[in-house]
DNA sequence: CTAATACTGCGAACACCGTTCGCAGTATTT
DNA sequence: AAATACTGCGAACGGTGTTCGCAGTATTAG
């Protein structure tokens, strides 16, 4: 509060002018983010595709915006204009999807959920810091003995993970929502 | 910490003499969560069995120590000597799968961040104030007519959630874990 | 053009937090 | 019995989000 005042060149009192409180202003961004999100993509004729296009751009928020994921912790996840836009729109998508509407609500959450997760994961190997002093840690609590597997699988990976990681969350939710929905048996796949 | 000294009938700064910092006894505390998972549990011959069991564990004591969730959001996830030997023991279970040691050290991460997102979403049900007047304002928002595929989904799926969520748990990751080892195509079923 | 009214910016202060300092009081060793 | 170490902790520091009340400035009314 008080460094967002000095950036706007102000007091920090001047701000509960504009917003009742800090939380409310944090929902507000929150929603502004929601806004970024372009629900104009022309539709690829799969609700897969598209779907799966949608989390991706979600995951790229969270990226942009870290502070967004350690906000949705919070108690009950407030949906602001822009983010009913966004589930209503995720909904649209899976229109044509099987499943019951109940599948459907908790396949968006999931999404969204899988979006920050995968988001956080990418920006912890940014952050988070000196991975080799971590790694240099853990390799020496191996050493000790206690951890056959650990070591093991240290003494195998220790080059860095070769996978992309945008490649595997894609992969993930191609697997992931099929399954969700139907029994995972009979699901469509758009022949168009 | 205030608090804690109180329910200790101590004064907040005798805390210090114990622990160098509040982060630092939340590193305790999550470590000792983490050794309330039992390794011991007997195989059941097929590693995915196995994991999903830990898994399992893991969703429960993130469900019976909310505090924990927020606090894997903290930079870097120190690893604790429990949590080591929890990371040993899964990839023990992972011995037998197939794929490269990279991608199990990958398969444990998710399962952990999978096993917080469910117990996050199973919380939300019971805390998160009054889920009626939540579901009150959505239907008011849907109400307005901008958002069709919301509207329709509500008026479908008024009912609770009849879907067991521990059920949706194992489901997912018996879907997902194969398929994030091998390409999906190959894995073997382990028969006895 | 003046007077009343509304709105805005914000310095000062409050309550709370994690944390540190230094001092009594108590054990432990010598 | 004296010196030394360790423990508990009141008081205070710097930080936070937030509120109060007062100036200063628009806006409206007479």
């Amino acid at each position: 509060m008080r460094a967002l005042a000095q950036r706007l060149g102000t007091g920090p009192a001047s701000l509960y002018r504009y917003v009742g409180s800090r939380d409310e202003l944090l929902d507000l961004m929150a929603d502004a983010v929601a806004d970024e999100l372009d629900l104009s993509v022309a539709s690829a004729g799969d609700w897969l595709d598209d779907l799966v296009g949608l989390a991706r751009q979600s995951k790229a928020a969270h990226v942009r915006h870290p502070w967004l994921a350690d906000l949705n912790d919070r108690r009950g996840e407030v949906l602001g204009p822009h983010a009913i836009d966004y589930l209503d729109h995720a909904l649209g998508i899976l229109a044509p999807a099987p499943g019951t509407a109940g599948q459907k609500l908790e396949v968006v959450g999931l999404l969204g959920g899988l979006a920050v997760l995968f988001a956080r994961r990418e920006s912890a190997a940014t952050s988070s810091g000196d991975p080799t002093a971590r790694a240099a840690h853990l390799a020496a609590v191996a050493a000790e003995g206690r951890h056959p597997h650990l070591l093991a699988a240290l003494k195998t990976a220790d080059a860095p993970p070769p996978t992309d990681r945008d490649a595997q969350f894609v992969r993930l939710l191609r697997r992931l929502l099929p399954a969700m929905l139907g029994q995972g048996e009979q699901f469509g796949q758009g022949e168009s």
